[in-house]
DNA sequence: GAAAGTGTATTAATTATATAATACAGTTAA
DNA sequence: TTAACTGTATTATATAATTAATACACTTTC
């Protein structure tokens, strides 16, 4: 089961966008497999000091992209297959490193600067 | 004059957080100076097409910060020491690199593969 | 000096985000 | 079967972000 264990919030974009980020994420890094059950929304709400409809609305728009599965009184399951996964995983990547690679750019920053940053803050 | 002619909505955060980037990240560029007049903050309405209360949020803050410095009835200006600029460039990045790494790991993404990713996107 | 431009302030309305308190119907598990 | 859990829905409230419409005092420029 997805626990969200894990999870912190990160920074001051909405809770409900960050906990889809969330899931897309492990699903791009093979952390969460098609299949997997989600925790229950009530009991997310409770671990993450959230409002139950925050964590709704997360899951709702899960869902209408087709990422998870949900049936009234059963938990949530996610449904991604190879395809989806796929399409995930290059849009994510792309967005993550061009929204970088503009702000180094945007502040002069050279590419072998950038890559000199990024040897630095990985660790 | 600070013209903001290549200024660009880029992501869906708040107007006024993006305008403060903006003006800092030309700070680190040096494509912005000291002693440098900012466009008003009517023209600058009118040239995004926000509302002046947005901008002068935006100016409002960048003076709490010391980054520049204002007077009715004349135009603001850009107020930065060489310690200033330092500051701020760590800041910037050293936020935007860590956010972008954190973002690779929990993709599952190796430091070869994020440079490699990096370099492709750079152009 | 007068007109235009500029920073600043106020009040009101709208939308998005988040919280709060319930309620109901379906599923799971003892 | 029954109790606990789960997804879903509704109504209300609060705050942040943005727009809108003015107004006033000060500076710059002609």
């Amino acid at each position: 089961m997805i626990s969200f264990d894990d999870f912190i919030l990160q920074d001051d974009s909405p809770i409900y966008l960050q906990i889809i980020q969330y899931v897309k994420r492990g699903i791009v890094s093979g952390a969460i497999e098609n299949g997997e059950e989600m925790i229950s929304r009530r009991a997310l709400s409770a671990l993450l000091g959230v409002n139950p409809n925050t964590i709704q609305k997360a899951y709702h728009m899960l869902e209408e992209e087709g990422i998870i599965y949900s049936r009234t009184g059963a938990k949530s399951c996610v449904e991604v297959d190879e395809a989806m996964k796929e399409s995930i995983r290059r849009t994510l990547l792309s967005q993550d490193t061009l929204k970088w690679v503009q702000s180094m750019k945007q502040m002069g920053v050279s590419m072998e600067e950038a890559l000199e940053l990024c040897r630095e803050v990985w660790e």
